[in-house]
DNA sequence: CTTATGTCAGTGAAACTGATATTG
DNA sequence: CCAATATCAGTTACACTGACATAA
């Protein structure tokens, strides 16, 4: 057991098929809107959670915080967020969201969620929640015993 | 509706953390065997199917000739693989493995297997087929209706 | 003429590792 | 001293686009 790989039920393969059938999807919706992926990402968690330093956005976008680092500077030449440049405690800077970059995430979230709902239109109804908490479950199954 | 994008419910996220984890893996469990996920697929591919042209496999992995060519360069170089310097008919030269490709792929078709075993057994108990087929439809739902 | 393939060359985006300073 | 953070700097993995020759 645990032989081979067969690639027409692999569901390994298809995984990855539909990771990047979305993330081709995602940049082509975000394009316009001048954002990648991980950029959008960073915004999203943003809104959601104001205030997280560069380190924790980088744990929740799955990137080292020096990538992080770059890409914050991105953003924030753009105008898009706001960082003290003083550390309010310790040496972490809570970042937030600027209007503009509030403004931004608005439509980008929209085009993501358009996205997102193509993609599950495919599905029969009732569907979604159940695929989600597979794929959690998997994502749990796979970070576990990482090490062993 | 389509207004904005909840993280924790996010299918979409749920999928890119899964492949993410996935990807982490299986990188993992190759780098003992000195293959990305790339080459591995490029031998299963040949594996499963010899005598495919450089241009066939690019599509098969979904990356350009150009960067397959790259790849085959690489594995040909360690032996893994064998192709006609000439080309039987046209300009495509099939490729297949040889002996020591076809034994790597076997160690590497075991490692990626026992890594999709590992997360499927997070599932309940006969949800990987349904699993396996939800994806197959968001992928072709993304892929669809892409250029209109 | 058109299409598909192989191949040479340059480029680019996006992550990485390493090292250092600062703060609690 | 130790752990977490920010940040500077260099590097690397990887796939990309462009251009051209050849064969059916």
């Amino acid at each position: 057991m645990a032989q081979g790989v067969e690639l027409d039920t692999s569901v390994g393969y298809a995984l990855k098929q539909a990771a990047a059938a979305l993330r081709t999807a995602m940049e082509t919706a975000l394009r316009p809107l001048d954002l990648n992926v991980t950029q959008y990402a960073c915004l999203e968690l943003l809104g959601q959670r104001p205030g997280l330093s560069a380190a924790e956005l980088a744990r929740g976008v799955f990137v080292t915080r020096q990538s992080m680092q770059t890409v914050l500077a991105g953003l924030a030449d753009r105008g898009l967020l706001a960082r003290p440049t003083t550390a309010p405690q310790g040496r972490a800077l809570p970042t937030a969201l600027t209007p503009d970059g509030a403004q931004l995430l608005t439509r980008a979230s929209s085009a993501v969620a358009a996205v997102e709902q193509r993609m599950l239109v495919a599905l029969p109804a009732g569907s979604a929640g159940r695929l989600q908490g597979d794929l959690l479950a998997c994502t749990a199954a796979l970070a576990d015993d990482r090490p062993s």
